[in-house]
DNA sequence: TCGTTTTCTGACCGTATGGTCAAGGTTGAG
DNA sequence: CTCAACCTTGACCATACGGTCAGAAAACGA
């Protein structure tokens, strides 16, 4: 219970080795899902021997475990764009840009999330019913107040969200369908910046909220 | 080289074995994806002893290629709505509400095929380079002409379909998010209904197609 | 009734996996 | 230098998994 972790200099090789070990633990549960994924992938991948993985983490559920907090954490930061937005414009705006910003940036974290989801959510229940479930029913708090104020139209708060969730993830989450259709290559940054553009945009101008008008800009 | 089988009525038990072992593999792929899931979870879903399951699919890669398969052939009997659409209203609107059918009536097929395009679609990557791209090649050439004559504003096409795709298949994948988050019940009916209203709506006004004014209808 | 084809299934096998452990190495404070 | 705390790892174990197979049991046509 006391718990207090020296962050002295000392021995810095655990927070180096247990960076190692969740980044490639974060790939591996991402490609090959959590039963795919096995302890001696995520040793190689991590360049240590199998053995010394059950050092930093017991078992390969708490392994797991610390890595979907992980992405809970980012997700959770992406989050706060939505608040102190006076206008639908600027927090949704600033919502898709952070999270698509997030699926560029941390696609394995977020099909590791989308898997957890998935699968039923084995262990990330709580979080949904608790953490996520307040947040979302505060931004629907918040939506609701720019439609009373005729700042977008009255569209069901809580689809908004689930829309805003599936377009940003989904360049992460089939990410490899996009790439094929892409031309066998990844999205480069013009191309990130068009995809966000336009769903910024079609949103936007969905629920009525464009700041100009019908937009005939190039 | 022959293998036409008779459609005779002697031996219907091999139809509707495969079929109850499709269903159950359906849904255990999908609930624990391809590595967690086991042959025999799948065969006491089923009804029946391990061993049979390996006399119609010799392994388990072939079964679950057989199910993936299955799911494609939906995707695309949904994909023909776009056509003979005269208009982006009429034609995006079709789809919408035919994926969104898909993921209240198939979820469990929804997340096999998501599951497998997030690990890098190892079993069906020839189809995502053959079929899908036509298939999108020919969308997108339809979503311009209908730019061209000014039926909708000049909005990506390619980012266009991307946006279609996550909004309808989050419903089935994210299924479980959902549910917990409309207080841990299934989306009734009336809700369902409204979600496809919602997604069609944001999408048609997003993208200058809908027919009506900004519509306040409630 | 017989013979042939198809279906069924308990018992079995080799392998790979998550996890353990004991022994040895490394580090740094006193 | 000494000692204790921490880190490393090859070897090992029990289990569970995909897959096999021999032979029993139906299901037919003649």
């Amino acid at each position: 219970m006391s718990g207090n972790q020296r962050p002295g200099k000392r021995s810095e090789t655990r927070r180096e080795n247990e960076r190692l070990i969740l980044e490639a633990a974060e790939k591996v549960f991402a490609e090959a899902g959590y039963g795919g994924a096995t302890m001696q992938l995520i040793a190689d991948m991590a360049g240590l021997p199998k053995a010394n993985l059950h050092y930093y983490f017991t078992t390969k559920e708490e392994l797991y475990r610390t890595v979907v907090a992980r992405i809970f954490e980012i997700w959770l930061h992406a989050a706060e764009s939505f608040d102190n937005a006076p206008s639908p414009v600027e927090g949704i705006g600033a919502y898709i840009d952070a999270k698509m910003e997030i699926s560029r940036r941390h696609p394995f974290g977020s099909k590791v999330w989308a898997s957890e989801v998935m699968h039923g959510a084995p262990v990330i229940q709580d979080y949904l019913e608790t953490t996520l479930r307040d947040w979302t029913d505060g931004r629907i708090g918040a939506i609701q107040r720019w439609i009373d104020a005729g700042l977008m139209d009255p569209v069901d708060p809580r689809h908004l969200l689930y829309m805003l969730w599936a377009t940003t993830q989904h360049y992460a989450d089939f990410g490899h369908q996009i790439e094929t259709l892409n031309g066998g290559a990844a999205l480069n940054a013009a191309q990130w910046a068009a995809a966000t553009e336009n769903v910024k945009r079609i949103i936007l101008r969905g629920i009525g909220a464009a700041d100009t008008r019908p937009d005939l800009a190039k």
